[in-house]
DNA sequence: GCATAAGCGGAATAAAGAATCCGCTTAGAT
DNA sequence: ATCTAAGCGGATTCTTTATTCCGCTTATGC
């Protein structure tokens, strides 16, 4: 094993070089802008908005990152990780308290990105990381239901429309409120618990999710 | 009272002289083709897109609406005109079902507009429209929480963020699917029927539901 | 300290799309 | 049937914004 002074290779997959340390620190930095910037003013900021934010000029963004999508395509990406990280977290939590405590933890970041939610369920690079999560999620729901904690006719599918909805009115509210979107997740949860009326209408199907992953996408903007 | 044959002035507000018959149905299949357009692309989509769909030039266009601005918010002021058309429909249905009806019926709407559905909450033109609803939207729930069909903690604020909600599942599955926003707003009205268990966080102020009403906007586009 | 590959800023370029203009066409009043 | 104001299409102009280019600067390995 190399000497830790040595990190030459700084991990399992060194992404190609290293980067010289004043543009790994514009590289953060930019990133930090775009998610700040898409989240006031959307996706359709101008990429020069983004850059000036960052403290640097468009030609710095683009020989990190070769283009605007590629850098939307980075935030999406670590918005994933960062999703995966937290949906696996939840799984340590109390017998049946899981789902609901993703549920939270997954409003959060979502409303800490929400410049870019409009791009993650329509991704294809991330596809990946999105199939661990549905695993995931389909775990955690089942915990629930066995403490009977949900309802046994809920499907995961409902899951994604629920997140699906959370996104609306985050980025709606934008950063009015925090409120909002938890007092949402609160009644969705109430509706999710085991209750002997059934719900009015059949869960979506699987393929329908699967399927609006490829076609539709949604930009975000805010006006003054 | 002048005979109806002479109908120059049309209804009450004549809005402007009379268009011609041709321009007139122009004007309708350039809204038509804009609801279908900017449902299939976004809001993004071009003008020139919306003229050829609607099997005109991009000058006809201009001469109907002077801006795309106003297209949109022409878009708007119809749905508006329609939600508002419902919700007094809905006060006419049984006692403590109208609440329900309305949500049902608004997803529809919300769905065959959801091109535009971006702008809705934002337009500052339909702000007396917009009024309006909320005034009946309060009546319904008063009526359905009367009639033991929705917890009394519930405020009209909640309504508001349930549309929300609603839109971010319509604007994601486009038209792949009627079900999924059914099954959450099923969910939701499951979750905000009359129970012991507290909600585990408070409705959204007033306030906040007014604030966001001037500062943030969506956009929607759809790939392939 | 020096050499130099890596980085940097921002002017210049290019493409897309909104809005305008103008010569030709037609509904509809007489 | 005729006349003309109202309409029409689409080439053209004007903006905005992504992307490229290039001469200058600076970490970093020796």
């Amino acid at each position: 094993m190399p000497s830790p002074s040595l990190e030459n290779q700084p991990e399992s997959a060194p992404r190609e070089k290293r980067l010289r340390r004043d543009a790994a620190a514009n590289r953060e930095r930019l990133l930090e802008a775009a998610r700040s910037v898409f989240a006031e003013h959307g996706l359709e900021a101008s990429v020069e908005d983004v850059a000036h934010a960052a403290g640097v000029g468009v030609g710095t963004l683009y020989r990190r990152f070769p283009t605007k999508d590629a850098l939307i395509a980075e935030l999406v990406r670590e918005f994933m990780e960062k999703v995966v990280t937290l949906v696996t977290e939840a799984a340590q939590s109390p017998a049946g308290r899981g789902l609901e405590t993703f549920i939270y933890a997954l409003g959060e970041v979502q409303a800490a990105n929400r410049g870019c939610l409009a791009r993650i369920w329509t991704d294809q690079t991330t596809t990946g990381l999105r199939d661990v999560y549905r695993e995931h999620i389909a775990a955690l729901l089942k915990d629930a239901k066995a403490h009977d904690a949900v309802r046994v006719d809920a499907s995961v599918t409902d899951l994604d429309i629920l997140f699906w909805s959370l996104r609306g009115i985050i980025e709606t509210t934008g950063d009015l409120s925090r409120t909002a979107w938890r007092r949402q997740a609160a009644i969705s949860l109430a509706g999710l618990r085991p209750s002997p009326i059934a719900l009015a209408d059949p869960p979506v199907a699987e393929e329908i999710i699967h399927r609006s992953r490829q076609s539709t996408l949604v930009h975000s903007e805010r006006g003054s």
